[in-house]
DNA sequence: ATCAACCTTCGCCGTCCACCGAAACGTTCC
DNA sequence: GGAACGTTTCGGTGGACGGCGAAGGTTGAT
């Protein structure tokens, strides 16, 4: 496959590791989290304009990959290739110690977002799903296979509209106070309705956030999800 | 163990590797072997000023370990750590495609050396006691484990002159036509002798070759010592 | 003792690039 | 529509460093 790596690809890489800033800012992303550009220039202890063209090297270099979303630029490591380089490197690395949007409890749990879920169940789920192949990031978006679909309805969803869900895109969408990927677009959105339906998740009286039920949290189970702590 | 590392340790590294005159230079020692720094620079496309300083970088970054040995120095990676990061790099690397000196073909399968093995048989037997730990490496220099000297008499070495070894200094040797350690010092003299003596060994006529008996060959993949090709 | 081989140190030049502040651009909120 | 915010682009300055040739030191051969 990948033939013999050459000196000047290697050389390439140490380059782009070179610089304290720069690795500062690899460092702070080998969780798998997104970043916009802000939090990784004062992670760095750079200025903005200076974090900018550091992240701009990283992205044209193929160690970052950018997701634009509002006027917030999410940055994170273009693969697992790489998260495996640093990983090698730098081998014990505590977990990110910095959930720096304050919200409250219910709402980093979960919440809707433009109409689908999100929130630490909106992302444990959306990892979960690619975890097990039932979700497949193509060059259209996200794609539930058929595979996930029966998976759902094993869990309880109801059959019908759940057949309807491997038709639909998904697009994924970086979470506010998670900064990871969960499942957004007319797939989130469908997918997030079947759940209320079905009554593993109700709205809030007010609010964004969205309340699991027991029986709910129950059935996220029997698909592999769990809520941290 | 080693701390998490810091932004500023991995840009070195990244430094360090930054310059594909230096990631050359790694790249032609990832096979484990030591070459001298004429060579290196070759390998590298610059002069010899240039590879000199590219070289002492290195060494000062605890990269690479140099071995004086004459009018030669011998530079090789300072351990399997580094090792293990180059090789998380750049995966798939063909054995080293250069044996630079000719010389005639007994003579690069076995040879004395100050009275000590060398040659392909000598490095065979360094690599296999390093690695069945029967060998380990102080900073006094080379030491037989007393379960090493077992292993030697239970394979057909005289146990009155073999159980002398282990109180015996070896010290590592560049071997001129592998470019790998092979056991030199006074534990390598003593080791030659008992196998002279034994007779899986004998002089040449004349030169300095070292021809096994078809026992001694036996002898030696008795302790998983095996000749290439 | 002299010479050749190997390697390092020194001095010089040119290039690359990290950094910041100011300004421009695009998005969101009021 | 305008203000606020996040981010990128531009311009300028300073330091770090890679390249080579020449000189110097050490080792081994004649």
């Amino acid at each position: 496959m990948a033939t013999s790596l050459t000196p000047h690809q290697l050389a390439e890489i140490g380059a782009l590791l070179a610089e304290p800033a720069r690795a500062a800012m690899l460092l702070a992303l080998i969780d798998g989290t997104a970043r916009p550009a802000g939090e990784l220039a004062r992670a760095a202890g750079v200025g903005a304009s200076t974090a900018s063209a550091h992240l701009k090297r990283l992205l044209e270099g193929g160690l970052l990959a950018l997701q634009v979303q509002g006027r917030h630029r999410y940055y994170r490591l273009a693969g697992d290739e790489v998260a495996a380089w640093l990983e090698a490197l730098a081998p014990p690395r505590k977990p990110a110690a910095v959930p720096p949007p304050t919200a409250d409890a219910a709402l980093r749990r979960a919440r809707s977002c433009y109409r689908h879920l999100a929130g630490q169940l909106g992302v444990a789920l959306c990892a979960q799903l690619l975890d097990r192949g039932h979700l497949a990031t193509t060059s259209d978006g996200l794609v539930l296979h058929p595979a996930g679909a029966e998976a759902l309805v094993a869990a309880g969803l109801d059959a019908a509209s759940t057949a309807r869900l491997p038709g639909l895109r998904g697009r994924g969408c970086v979470d506010w106070t998670e900064r990871r990927l969960h499942v957004g677009g007319p797939l989130g959105v469908a997918l997030t309705g079947a759940m209320l339906d079905a009554g593993w998740l109700r709205h809030a009286p007010q609010g964004r956030a969205l309340l699991p039920s027991a029986e709910g949290l129950r059935r996220f189970g029997l698909l592999g999800v769990r809520l941290p702590g």
